[in-house]
DNA sequence: AGTTCACTCGAACGGACGTTCGAACGGGTC
DNA sequence: GACCCGTTCGAACGTCCGTTCGAGTGAACT
């Protein structure tokens, strides 16, 4: 359904009001849900008159779809970038883990969104993100297959891996920055620690009460 | 918003096309999401006229309150029952997960909207949900703190619960009935073992590459 | 036979939504 | 000054949704 390019003509102030159109809209996804959020409140989030948005974006999937795009792209990237020059396998997850857990600190409102709204997308649109989303997976699954370089069979590092994101992305539900005791780097370091060693062998070093 | 409860006389019968109309609004809601949900297709699952169910409930809003408050009621009785008898903290927390995995593979559909439409509801309605919600999350983090009698600190029994339940709720975004290759209480199985003793020490036994 | 009452339904109401249309603005080029 | 073109907008269009209304059914009771 969604042309996965505008043919448009791109000029930078284009692509600049753009970005801003899309940070605005992942913050009324993020506060809303993509259902409920209107392109009215979008509009007005992003100080632009509804039929303006219309210039920039096709329509309001495009909107999802490119915010999901560019998320899982800058996820991608970073993990590429903070493996460099990491070696011990241990390391190299908890880097992973790292990356993963502050691109969420920095933007928020569009890791949440792309959590949430995974599979709301369809068509082509769907595929396109479904493919950055598997590039994304395999090469933390990679990670986890370099762990264990082998105790008995190969044994579930796909399992593995899925319940690592499970623990990953739904931790927007509990998380709030607000009241948070724990910096988002030792919340990363201790994740690391119950994937790779457990609870029961791990230590952890602060509590929390509050949310759920 | 919601009257927590119906003023209207209850009969059996009433009782069981109440909880058919939940069982379809389960179906739908789990296949398209709440949002886009619309109370005409429930009508038609539920083979039901569209004012019909106003018959039963007053408005789409009680639909996902009911299915919710269900299901976390549910929950709580079978880990209840699950643990009766057993006296070993990894055992009781085993039985926890098999318990929540159980449920997930009987009412997949309920599960799936539980986990998905968490803040969907609103005022009196969310909070008496959220209270159910925090019995249970209370319960299993009993059982985690049952778990380490003490090595250092108290330490994040807190977050190691909510990274927990992260995994388990995650799990319908991946699991997929039809093309498993282990079976649903092998796959808690597996999970208590890694929340346990993490990846690097406990042994799997399958792989799956399909989805993600 | 007449009355009641739980139950069911087709048809409609009012509102919100995504999107489109046509006009206006403003800076650059001949 | 005339023209173009990227940009912005107010006002609408058509559709779908949650909900309500009022009439109709049939079994139970008097």
């Amino acid at each position: 359904m969604l042309p996965l390019q505008t043919a448009r003509k791109r000029t930078p102030a284009f692509d600049g009001k753009r970005l801003h159109l899309l940070d605005a809209a992942a913050r009324v996804f993020c506060a809303v849900g993509y259902d409920k959020a209107s392109m009215r409140r979008v509009s007005a989030e992003a100080r632009v008159s509804l039929a303006g948005i219309y210039h920039y974006v096709a329509s309001k999937e495009e909107l999802l779809y490119w915010i999901q795009l560019h998320t899982f792209d800058s996820l991608l990237r970073g993990l590429e970038s903070s493996l460099e020059g990491l070696a011990d396998p241990r390391q190299r997850l908890a880097a992973a883990i790292r990356n993963h857990v502050r691109h969420f600190g920095e933007n928020m409102h569009k890791l949440k969104v792309c959590a949430r709204e995974l599979e709301t997308l369809e068509g082509e649109a769907y595929e396109a993100v479904r493919e950055r989303r598997r590039s994304y997976f395999e090469a933390v699954h990679a990670l986890v297959k370099e762990l264990q370089p082998r105790r008995g069979a190969p044994l579930g590092s796909w399992l593995a891996t899925a319940n690592l994101f499970g623990m990953l992305n739904w931790f927007y539900q509990w998380y709030d920055p607000e009241r948070a005791r724990v910096s988002l780097d030792d919340l990363a370091a201790q994740q690391a620690a119950l994937f790779l060693d457990g609870y029961t062998a791990s230590s952890f070093s602060a509590d929390r009460r509050d949310t759920e």
